[in-house]
DNA sequence: CTGCATCCGAATTGATACTG
DNA sequence: CAGTATCAATTCGGATGCAG
């Protein structure tokens, strides 16, 4: 999620880390981007494919952002057509590990949050879409 | 996040555990929300305060969704003024201790991202606002 | 004190056509 | 292939005002 945040504080006076992390993190496609690269040095075309749903402007954007943050490292080869790698940097790989443990967190309680969903879906009439209502991003 | 969500994939077939704790997580508010709460009881005054910057509505908005995932308990005393006190879920205290992992990423790399962001910005001239950039404000 | 509802500007994202 | 430019559609988030 980009950089609208500007009162970051909560956790700490001076510019708190977590926050940071979440912003890097967050957003709907980071994470993907990050994992497909993990693979291995990946194009632009398979990240638009694997990342499903992504528009080629997200792609792009988040690339860019992901890059410019130090976690992707960007090769051109001045073929033609034109051939383009990212790689993960090295603190990426380490933020992907470190993001396995949020992997089992969810894992791990699953069930828990999609019945608390369920009950609190249930307790006001026939309300709540099944999928997350009052939404806010982004994060 | 928020569940505009619709494709989740990229890590799994099935939905991604990871991009639902992103959902859950990320956001502005979110975190700070929740490590206030972590305190103890708090009421909804109390975390106008302390979350700073946050607007009544996003507040209000916010703790609903988190007592939907069940990561909030909402308990409501009958006085008058009304008293309403939040108190995380074990849940979300586990959620809380997994995310000091990020915390120590951060502050691992907090340098190394930042003189990326430096490099990147110096590498095409005057760029970069210095925040986050990725939207590359027109002019 | 809590908190829902509404108005409305601001920021994000998607779709798509176009270029090197 | 790898983007960039542009336009339109959403969604977000802050500021009230009102109510239990």
């Amino acid at each position: 999620m980009s950089q609208r945040h500007i009162d970051v504080s909560v956790l700490a006076v001076r510019a708190c880390p977590v926050a940071e992390v979440i912003d890097h993190v967050s957003g709907r496609w980071t994470v993907g981007i990050l994992t497909t690269a993990a693979q291995g040095p990946v194009r632009f075309v398979e990240l638009e494919r694997t990342v499903r749903g992504i528009s080629r402007r997200m792609l792009t954007l988040k690339l860019r952002q992901l890059e410019r943050d130090g976690l992707l490292t960007r090769t051109v080869f001045p073929t033609v057509p034109p051939r383009v790698e990212y790689t993960l940097t090295e603190i990426a790989e380490e933020l992907l590990e470190t993001l396995q443990g949020l992997t089992a967190w969810a894992t791990r309680h699953r069930g828990t949050v999609a019945a608390a969903r369920a009950a609190y879906d249930r307790a006001r009439n026939a309300g709540g879409n099944g999928d997350d209502a009052l939404v806010p991003q982004a994060t």
